[in-house]
RNA sequence: GGGCUCGUAGCUCAGUGGGAGAGCGCUCGCCUCACACGCGAGAGGUCGCUGGUUCAAAACCAGCCGGGCCCACCA
């Protein structure tokens, strides 16, 4: 029994971890007793490690999942990992290059070889290091977004989609991104404010005239230009819609054509036409029935259609076109602009609108249903205030862009004819149907990384198979994310949920923060302030890094953590270990005459005032606990645990328990250390675990039991206000007592004498607590008397008792003369505050009795009070003289 | 342009209608028989500004100032 005197997490840490995993405490079973509780685990990328991002949205996790099953419920935490196929394939990419190679010297096979070596080697490294922070999956239930049973899901999805009419082909203008060489969906684009430059040049009219002035920000496209639009009303233009005007360099006429979209206000009010481009200019150019020039290559070249400029990369298309404006006399003038530009979120390069034949979902069906779910309040965010945008979002959805240029992922499961027809197929067409329809390849291309982890929440409990693990757990509770991904994972998760099964895939979107440095600012490789929770955790302990997340993580707000506030977390831990090696041992736990947790509280008779002081504060505790798990606001929880642990159950009542040894005492001990280690785990799940070890005389052996399996605690005796204010009155003579000594510089060691002034439930509570008093205020005796003492005497108030201490020896007269002035003074203060209140005759008809009285309290309070100090400072002029 | 959010002690943040709090940092005193990863005592704040509601505002309302974030196809 034991416990050495520091806390040392690193060892014990991966040790009691082993042993939670290793006796099947993280394991559930769909038929399990209790009412089930569920969370699937938003998957990390299948080569990542973790990131301090990570940590906290596991440790929110974990923390639920770990009252759920303290509470009794069939909670389980579905792990796994997603595929993530652009992010994997660049990473793979790069390793190639180190070689000399790229994926196309390897062909699409050994590629795709490769990668799922490296997803073998990596793959399992950043669910290792979820262990070490402690997180309880069931890891019999691992899961990954691209292993056999999740493909056969995805290709079903897809092909029902197809079937319905919901996933089509078609030619769109679609983000390109030239760097990766794939399309991107619209949430894949970060726009960025850059500085450009707005290009003013002249169209020549087909005839001869002098034609139209147009503006643009990137001159490039106007190899793809298929017309110029004015505003219809736009007299200045009138003159010219009909006509023709001329391109510069590739001499192309094209008609002047009037269309509401244009501003007349912006630039010159006539806007070249790119449809192949631009997303405005595409919607023009569809409803004039326009050409559409697609100018570019895959790599953002201009391509065979820009004429002369053929093969120029697009910038320095841009520089050679305003270049030869100039020297052709189209130029009218160049300014400097500011706009924003959009860029890939993957390879940060600026995205190219291009018209391109990919797949998309039409979303708006699938939308309507989320948008439902979330106005019936069926899945509900928290907090509440991130639920309007996510609905904006909804509402404005364009056709999701599902098809990538990547090799790494779910193949589109769809063959072309020689013809250029479309078939999908559920299963692999056969040597027959290849030859029946004359199919001649497959798509090239796979599907967005999302496309798969949408259905997450499903196929990580076996969909579209009806196990009993749907049964049990879908929908599934509490869905824990960065409000950074909402729009990403949850909303289409939720959509297709609500399509497929006809039912939301969780009840509550918990949202938490991004984290931060110290200061507020955001982590990045480039500031140089990025953090490393495994370092930390080698340093501190998974614990404490725990605690320091959870303790600033309100949700929906981001978290600044400094190494500091780990530390802080650490030293809580062995606080918390030292209070317990106290407990445990005082307690006698595992000697003959000791007492153990089972014997429960004594009765009430044998209880003393910080007894039942200690008692109700702990019931205080478990409401503030319980109050913020419930709310999935964990901070409360954390803070409250460490005040009740550290400030009242450390600082007082170990301290009164050190002066008892009667059994009483000793099972409040063990029964509140057993509570407040139930109440911490879930925040702090090893330090917990270990010290309830100790604390119930079990070994490493006794491997059916663990706190982490153990009941959540309920009340034990409720409130008690009558103790509560009866310590108060302790407290503060104690605090009060404290401050006079060291005002007096006092030196620690030496005892006081104190007389007392007390009365009625002051006194009774002083009469109480009196070994207390004396010990924690150093007074070695403690009296009651009717008035103040003859002799130097230091004087305090404290809970309506009037404190002498005293000095006889100790101060010399002036000092303690100067020092009954400044509380005379002070007291005067009170004193005319008080009835600066009571003389504004609204306060004293308006405010609420109980307020009033207080103030007028106050007044006698005070009043009783500077006639005693200053009488005090006569006799002491007169003594002393 | 639209939406959200924050502004409280040197730093990072709690508090959300009845006399300003925590952690860290700082000062002073303590190796007190659980813990120096500790104990005790302090210093430090016009609670962004202005107005309003109220007997009472850090808190509720409005406006303003100053940060941050998200969304948006003005060429």
């Amino acid at each position: 029994m034991d416990l050495p005197k520091s806390y040392d997490p690193t060892a014990l840490e991966p040790e009691l971890y082993e042993w939670w995993e290793d006796n099947g405490f993280f394991h559930a079973e769909a038929d399990d007793d209790g009412e089930p509780f569920a969370i699937v685990i938003p998957p990390p990328n299948v080569t990542g490690s973790l990131h301090i991002g990570h940590a906290l949205d596991n440790t929110i996790q974990d923390v639920l999942v770990r009252r759920a099953r303290m509470q009794g419920r069939n909670a389980v935490w579905l792990p796994g990992t997603d595929h993530a196929g652009i992010a994997t394939q660049t990473v793979v990419e790069r390793q190639l290059a180190e070689e000399g190679l790229t994926r196309h010297d390897l062909g699409r096979e050994a590629f795709l070889e490769r990668v799922w070596e490296w997803k073998a080697e990596s793959g399992g490294t950043i669910l290792g290091q979820l262990r070490r922070l402690g997180a309880s999956c069931d890891w019999e239930r691992e899961a990954f977004t691209f292993d056999d049973q999740r493909s056969a899901a995805v290709r079903k999805v897809f092909c029902d989609l197809h079937e319905e009419g919901l996933i089509y082909r078609g030619l769109r203008l679609i983000n390109w991104d030239p760097k990766a060489a794939t399309a991107l969906s619209d949430i894949e684009v970060d726009h960025v404010e850059v500085k450009g430059s707005m290009t003013y040049m002249r169209y020549p009219a087909a005839d001869g005239g002098e034609g139209v002035v147009v503006a643009t920000t990137r001159p490039e496209t106007m190899l793809g230009d298929t017309a110029v639009a004015v505003h219809p009303e736009d007299e200045r233009y009138a003159h010219l819609i009909g006509r023709t005007v001329v391109v510069p360099f590739v001499d192309r006429e094209i008609p002047v054509i009037a269309d509401e979209h244009v501003d007349p206000e912006f630039g010159t009010g006539a806007v070249k036409v790119t449809p192949a481009h631009d997303p405005n200019d595409y919607e023009i150019g569809v409803r004039h029935d326009l050409p559409m020039i697609d100018v570019m290559t895959d790599d953002a070249a201009i391509n065979a259609n820009g004429g002369p400029y053929a093969g120029l990369d697009r910038f320095e298309a841009r520089r050679q076109i305003q270049a030869d404006l100039q020297t052709q006399g189209y130029l009218v003038r160049i300014e400097e602009h500011v706009h924003q530009v959009g860029h890939s979120s993957r390879t940060k390069v600026p995205i190219e609108p291009r018209l391109s034949d990919q797949w998309f979902v039409d979303v708006a069906p699938l939308a309507d249903k989320a948008i439902a779910a979330v106005r019936d309040g069926r899945t509900t965010f928290v907090p509440q205030r991130n639920t309007k945008g996510f609905l904006d979002w909804l509402e404005n959805l364009h056709d999701w862009c599902i098809s990538r240029q990547l090799w790494w992922g779910h193949r589109i499961p769809a063959w072309y004819d020689a013809d250029g027809g479309v078939h999908v197929f559920r299963e692999d067409p056969t040597e027959a149907q290849i030859a029946e329809l004359g199919l001649t390849h497959q798509d090239e291309d796979v599907l967005d990384t999302w496309f798969s982890s949408q259905l997450w929440p499903f196929v990580t409990l076996g969909w579209p198979e009806q196990t009993p693990e749907m049964a049990t757990w879908f929908p599934t509770d509490v869905l824990v994310t960065g409000y950074d991904i909402n729009t990403f994972w949850v909303s289409r998760m939720l959509m297709i949920s609500t399509h497929l099964l006809g039912e939301v895939p969780f009840h509550t979107v918990l949202n938490h923060g991004l984290v931060r440095d110290a200061h507020g600012k955001k982590m990045s490789k480039s500031f140089g302030n990025v953090i490393d929770p495994l370092d930390l955790i080698a340093t501190y302990g998974a614990d404490a890094l725990r605690y320091a997340l959870l303790r600033a993580a309100p949700p929906g707000q981001d978290v600044p953590l400094a190494e500091e506030w780990v530390e802080g977390g650490r030293r809580f831990a062995n606080k918390l270990w030292n209070v317990a090696r106290l407990v445990i041992d005082r307690a006698g736990i595992g000697t003959p005459e000791g007492v153990s947790v089972d014997e429960g509280l004594p009765a009430d008779a044998d209880l003393r005032l910080e007894d039942r002081w200690i008692l109700a504060r702990l019931e205080a505790a478990q409401q503030v606990a319980d109050a913020a798990y419930d709310a999935n606001d964990i901070a409360p929880a954390a803070r409250g645990m460490y005040h009740f642990i550290w400030d009242e159950l450390a600082d007082w009542y170990l301290e009164l328990a050190k002066l008892r040894d009667d059994r009483a005492s000793k099972q409040v001990l063990v029964t509140v250390l057993d509570a407040a280690l139930r109440l911490l785990h879930p925040v702090m799940p090893f330090v917990t675990e270990q010290i309830w070890r100790s604390l119930h005389g079990l070994t490493p052996a006794d491997t059916d039991v663990a706190l982490m399996r153990s009941a959540w605690p309920g009340t034990l005796r409720g409130a008690d206000p009558v103790a509560e204010q009866g310590f108060a009155v302790v407290q503060e003579v104690v605090t009060e007592l404290r401050k006079l000594r060291a005002e007096y510089d006092i030196p620690p060691k030496q005892r006081i004498t104190v007389s007392a002034v007390a009365s009625g439930e002051v006194r009774a509570a002083m009469d109480a607590g009196q070994d207390g008093i004396q010990r924690l205020a150093g007074v070695d005796v403690l009296s009651f008397d009717s008035a103040a003492p003859d002799g130097l005497v230091g004087k305090v108030l404290a809970a309506g008792a009037e404190l002498y201490v005293s000095l006889d020896g100790i101060v010399d007269l002036a000092e303690e003369r100067a020092r009954l002035e400044r509380e005379l003074a002070d007291a005067q203060g009170e004193k005319r505050r008080a009835e600066g209140k009571l003389s504004n005759d609204s306060f004293v008809s308006k405010a609420p009795e109980a307020v009033v009285a207080a103030e007028r309290q106050k007044v006698a309070d005070w009043t009783e009070a500077i006639a005693k100090l200053t009488e005090q400072i006569s006799e002491m002029d007169t003594a002393g003289g």
